[in-house]
DNA sequence: CATGATTCAGTTGTGCGCAATTGAATTGTG
DNA sequence: CACAATTCAATTGCGCACAACTGAATCATG
């Protein structure tokens, strides 16, 4: 009933939606804005964003099946599947039942895919120039991230728990 | 010529494909991780994320026309229309044209929305809880984002001038 | 006052993200 | 071998993000 209340060493629960609003909002800008400067730097490759991150796994670990690279980019087939045929369209990937099992589909690079991969080499130089940030930051950030994803992945299991 | 190159201080060519990927692949799967929290505990109070940082806003600042909300939350109109006509249809917010400048579209709070603004105050604590960071780690990680966030918009419009 | 530039919200089209479902292939069990 | 459960990719439906465009209202200039 006062207002007399000392300034506490917990924000006031008036703040919480505050602060909040300022912590989810700053990664969901962050990611934007980290999307937008990938979005000009790989039009000249004429790959969208998640599409260059199937390009990085396709590169890095070679021919694979759809499931296994939703699982590297925690991406499901809902999504793989039509950016997966873009880039098919697009001449960079090949895809094809596999014949030790008819339900998967194998992914590999065409030529051209692989090709690509030289000209995708500048762009990490390009992305670490426009943070500002040195390897250390860059890779402290990564760390702290990680443990971001992995604490609220963990979450949402114990959250959603289709009971059982 | 030869493949006796001493390991470098920087990282080979070769690694930066692989350093970049989880770089940008870490604040990708972060966003989404925090997406993913975040759509569980606003499904009960019938909200999307994007959704609720719009009624973050109201709620702070209240009515606004649809320019300074989308400049705030640096979405544009493509984005904020019909995301506002679904507030509208869920009775949250309510939508007129300004009597100053009929070009303008005030938004502002319902009574109902403004009511959710109680059942919205428990989301943060929760969302705290979940990525198990304390204030300190979770202001340090904002501070960061939020200069990761001006450096790369500052390097999208010095990489996309459209000349002029 | 007239006209040309600017400022708005809205619409369209493309692509991502995810839940839910479908249907075929495979595996496990009797 | 037969049948049920599981594992896949693919599809559908909805919402967000963004570029490009439309059209109305406003402002600036002469």
């Amino acid at each position: 009933m006062t207002t007399e209340v000392p300034p506490a060493a917990a924000p006031d629960e008036e703040d919480w939606l505050r602060l909040d609003g300022q912590v989810c909002f700053s990664l969901h800008a962050a990611s934007r804005a980290f999307n937008g400067v990938y979005r000009v730097l790989l039009k000249e490759l004429g790959l969208t964003y998640p599409q260059y991150l199937v390009m990085l796994v396709l590169w890095e670990h070679g021919e694979q099946p759809v499931k296994r690279l939703g699982a590297r980019l925690r991406l499901d087939s809902g999504t793989l599947s039509p950016l997966l045929k873009r880039l098919e369209a697009a001449g960079l990937v090949h895809r094809e039942r596999s014949a030790h099992d008819e339900r998967s589909v194998e992914v590999r690079l065409t030529d051209e895919g692989t090709a690509l991969r030289a000209r995708a080499l500048q762009v990490p130089r390009r992305i670490m120039a426009a943070t500002g940030f040195t390897l250390e930051e860059i890779a402290a950030l990564r760390t702290t991230l990680n443990r971001l994803t992995t604490a609220l992945d963990k979450a949402a299991l114990e959250t959603t728990p289709a009971c059982d």
